[in-house]
DNA sequence: CGTTTCGTTGATAGTACTCAAGTGGTGTGG
DNA sequence: CCACACCACTTGAGTACTATCAACGAAACG
């Protein structure tokens, strides 16, 4: 089942909104004259080549991720990516089963990494732009290994839903809603859970009424202070992803 | 006790040998000239200061690390730091208790950040360099994300000391043989484990041969393959860490 | 309307955590 | 030189959390 793209929509709210793709201006026009747009559907791999044939994408919709999976072990979902995120292979580790697989309808930009490298230096402004990106999603990497080495099953939940909520959530009568980009074996691979553990982890967030969800994937969190409370990382989860 | 710094030493296999700060001739002139040189002992904090005085510390001896302690978590060592690396406070997310430590005797060059990116911007050859190794570091915070979140503890264990072993390792005629350059606390800190279990797998790995270790924090690994087969990404932390 | 897939839930097992006691090395002072 | 305290590490016993396995139910698909 192929859930809605939540990133097109207008932002609603100053604090809980979606961001567009780029913050400031269009500085990637030049980008998108070189680049190619590629869209995926739901589970669709993209290739991620190593130096010769190295491409670089970026996000422009959607949600996409890196996956591995080490013989004998659980495939793990190990870095998720935003419109505006840079994806190269040069950015990931050298793991059995690595993969870059649209979790959504996403549409990317696709072009060479030596296109995108001489691009990017043509302008100060975008290289800054880039650096600026590169840095936050390096600091979402460490805060993702923060989170899945320190926190509980429960903490560890209730900071996906966070940060979901700042990446796509509007604001409606009964809360902030979303439609979730994630099936529920994702869910568990990104936080380094079993998937029945996190069965009775979203049930026990259901009787603390802190979600509510339809089985077409539409989450709604009533209670968005209360989420906030139930992680230690609120804040920083709020500072990465949330509106600049 | 002051372990030994074991980064300045020269290598002396081809395979296993460590590598200096900079792989290819000296394009960091420019640096050195603009920064200033740092000396920090064991346990010292630097600043980690943001944006308007936020500094970059290229590390050129010894090991560094950044910590987080969320309220009523035990602390955590979030990433480790080689001579080469580049740390700055934009590449690290707003944890509680963030902090910069030297796990050693280190040496670091410290510039104000404006000035390291002018600088590296000057040239092609440096930019091209400084964007290699924070790739490199990406994927190193990413592979230690996946190691913390699918490994079981004695898999971690067995990660970290293929990790050290290809960093600071000298082949001997027992092994390959080094300081370990982290307290049994900053190593159970960094794998995301108890103190008490780190002390239980550590005694097996000796039970089972894979480790001596004087109290001195010298240590020995007298069967490089059989850990190297202990740990699934062994071949993603020789790619990553070993000699390039 | 069967078949498949996904999510839920119960029972059980495994792993790591917590608390506490014990051990060995080290440094200090008598 | 020994007694003592201190510290880091080890080890045992009990507990908590998550994983595993299996059964069940509901929705989706042919």
């Amino acid at each position: 089942m192929d859930t809605l793209d939540n990133t097109l929509r207008p932002p609603v709210s100053q604090h809980l909104s979606q961001r567009p793709a780029q913050r400031s201006g269009e500085p990637d026009v030049a980008l998108r004259e070189h680049a190619t747009p590629v869209r995926a559907r739901r589970r669709q791999r993209l290739a991620l080549d190593h130096a010769p044939t190295e491409s670089v994408y970026v996000v422009r919709s959607g949600l996409l991720g890196v996956e591995a999976a080490a013989p004998g072990k659980p495939r793990q979902l190990l870095e998720l990516y935003y419109p505006g995120d840079i994806i190269r292979r040069s950015l990931v580790p050298d793991l059995p089963g690595l993969t870059l697989t649209a979790l959504n309808v996403t549409e990317v930009w696709r072009l060479p990494a030596r296109s995108f490298d001489t691009l990017i230096a043509s302008t100060p402004e975008q290289m800054a732009q880039a650096q600026r990106r590169l840095s936050e999603q390096h600091a979402r990497s460490t805060l993702h290994a923060s989170i899945i080495g320190a926190l509980s099953g429960d903490e560890r939940f209730a900071s996906l839903l966070v940060e979901l909520g700042l990446r796509l959530g509007t604001p409606g009568v009964a809360g902030l809603s979303f439609d979730v980009p994630l099936s529920r074996t994702d869910i568990a691979d990104y936080l380094a859970l079993n998937p029945d553990t996190l069965s009775r982890i979203t049930s026990r967030f259901k009787a603390r009424g802190l979600l509510q969800h339809a089985r077409t994937g539409h989450t709604v969190l009533p209670q968005w202070d209360a989420l906030l409370a139930a992680t230690p990382v609120s804040a920083t989860l709020t500072a990465l992803h949330g509106p600049h």
